[in-house]
DNA sequence: TTGAAAGCGCTAACAC
DNA sequence: GTGTTAGCGCTTTCAA
């Protein structure tokens, strides 16, 4: 592999010159110019950038961890991300936590290793139980965590708003007529699961419906997960109406609620949470409540890209609406036009 | 950020030393060890990736290229990689190519600008068209392409046997009395694409079934695409059984097929290829032809790394079987006890 | 407008 | 078992 000096030697130049017209960071002769590019040409080169990086101490490299590849939402935040990175020339090194404090603490001291510039988080399970290791982190490098809040610790956040979503849905559901409304939380207690729950609690208590532990039921953040949950629900109870903390899981429950033979919205009706691609696929159609997600990933991106220029500048707390989305699984249409 | 001569300097010995423990490379005395590793934790200090990935010529990283997050055929696939790499102490830089070959080249030039070891290229677009091109890269760094065969190209690859696969789809079909099979192929003419198209064909031809330009449909990769494909195949011809390029085309099309008043399977059947998740959470769960995506991602990396140590080695194919999985969308059974 | 030279943080060869 | 030294390929003063 050719490098700066053979373009050097070959153009007649300095490495120094070569560096400037590669950089664009000095006015270079119009010749001089010519020369050097025809030499870079010819040699096929490309200038590295661990070298670089290094001189500059830039990797324009940020790390992100979400949970998993396999859950939608996550599929079309990375899109969003790599989208915004491209546009301010980084690039996101990905990995997956998988919901597991202890790796997202062994990846985290990777990234580091490896000389990201920021860090994205993604539902980061142990955010709070590892305060001072997020304290560490982010004396070296700004933070964003996304899908929860901050909790007055000194990173940034962009998400959006469980509480207020699962309001709304909890309103429309009541103002149909629903009173026995089950849920399905996650196993664990993650922030962005825990908002959504109450604002499952709130808006029940402020309708005057009383919670039942019943109607309560927990699982992990997948499909089948679920169609489990569902199954054990309905096995203790009789709900009219039962909601997913996310759309993944609203599915799975109505997989089952329609296998066993219950008309889905007639006798009990679903929902869910975040409108996944998939949320319009199945049938009947879930009936959701939209994240904005390019909205959010743009945000946070510029967010945190600001604070890497800027390390001094603060951190900020971006929370973004969130959109009840009515569809047949909660509604008896004549017929859904609307097509995915 | 403190670095190896702080370190060096805060336990009283020289940089070689400190190297010599953070990289085992060399028997260091019990004590020298021990002040060493104190210094390093007191000063939280990290090696610098990029001194030393210069210093080494390395970055143990190589480039992926997918078409796009959102089709959950690429969301398991980043999943085998990742777990692959690391444990080969690698980690993925991934980009999405969006079936677009400027694109992809221009992320190929990216990653070698980032010095990427090695390039794991998913349903490559362009692979023939940019012979010369691929050509270039290959003599840069080893690359496997996935989804395809290498076409002689200097490259490994690494992928399921699509003609096979729906050789068995079609067989099973045709044995179950179809005789007018719609295909939904993409809209483009990619590899993966194809082989499955030829499987079709040729075992229509074997069974002495005329292809009928009226049962072909083109679509991109999506459920959406299915869905208008399904509703222009219905409009002027009338299958029993309509097969997917790949399970989100045939879940697109199913959920037309339904819309539309008609039984699955009853009235027509449905099929698709990959055997993603989705698939057998749609009702009907959709007969598909399985790709045992963890052992071709397991391969594929494996193979890459070997070639990366030794770029002298052989590049090599790796054709690995797919099973047909037969589910409610082509076969009504009385209860479908399997879950997901 | 250009070149010389120093040095980013590390590893590896060699010497002791 | 440990230290010295010479770079890896680049950017960035500083001089000319």
């Amino acid at each position: 592999m050719a490098n700066i000096s053979d373009v050097a030697k070959k153009a007649g130049v300095s490495k120094a010159t070569v560096s400037r017209v590669l950089n664009n960071t000095a006015v270079v002769n119009k010749d001089t110019k010519k020369r050097v590019l025809e030499a870079i040409e010819s040699l096929n080169y490309t200038p590295s950038f661990l070298a670089k990086g290094m001189r500059r101490k830039k990797t324009s490299t940020f790390g992100v961890i979400i949970p998993d590849f396999r859950n939608p939402y996550y599929s079309e935040l990375l899109k969003s991300i790599e989208e915004e990175a491209r546009k301010h020339d980084y690039i996101a090194l990905i990995c997956t936590g998988e919901m597991n404090a202890e790796r997202e603490r062994e990846y985290i001291h990777y990234l580091l290793t490896r000389q990201v510039e920021g860090l994205v988080l993604c539902c980061y399970v142990s955010i709070m139980e590892n305060e001072p290791f997020i304290h560490n982190v982010a004396k070296r490098v700004p933070i964003i965590v996304m899908d929860q809040p901050s909790f007055g610790l000194p990173v940034s956040s962009a998400y959006a708003d469980g509480y207020n979503g699962f309001s709304k849905l909890l309103t429309y559901l009541i103002e149909k007529g629903h009173k026995r409304i089950g849920m399905i939380r996650s196993l664990h207690r993650y922030p962005c699961s825990e908002s959504r729950f109450l604002g499952y609690r709130d808006t029940l208590k402020n309708h005057g419906i009383d919670l039942d532990q019943d109607l309560i039921e927990e699982s992990e953040f997948t499909a089948a997960g679920g169609y489990e949950a569902a199954k054990r629900m309905l096995a203790r109870s009789a709900p009219t109406a039962i909601i997913g903390v996310n759309d993944l899981l609203a599915i799975g429950a109505m997989k089952y609620i329609r296998e066993k033979g219950y008309d889905v919205p007639g006798e009990i009706a679903i929902a869910g949470h975040d409108n996944i691609a998939l949320s319009s696929l199945v049938s009947p159609q879930l009936t959701t409540v939209n994240i904005p997600v390019e909205q959010i990933a743009a945000e946070a991106i510029t967010q945190l890209i600001r604070k890497i220029q800027n390390p001094r500048s603060r951190n900020s707390d971006i929370v973004i609406d969130t959109q009840l989305i009515i569809r047949q699984s909660t509604e008896q249409v004549k017929k859904d036009v609307i097509m995915m």
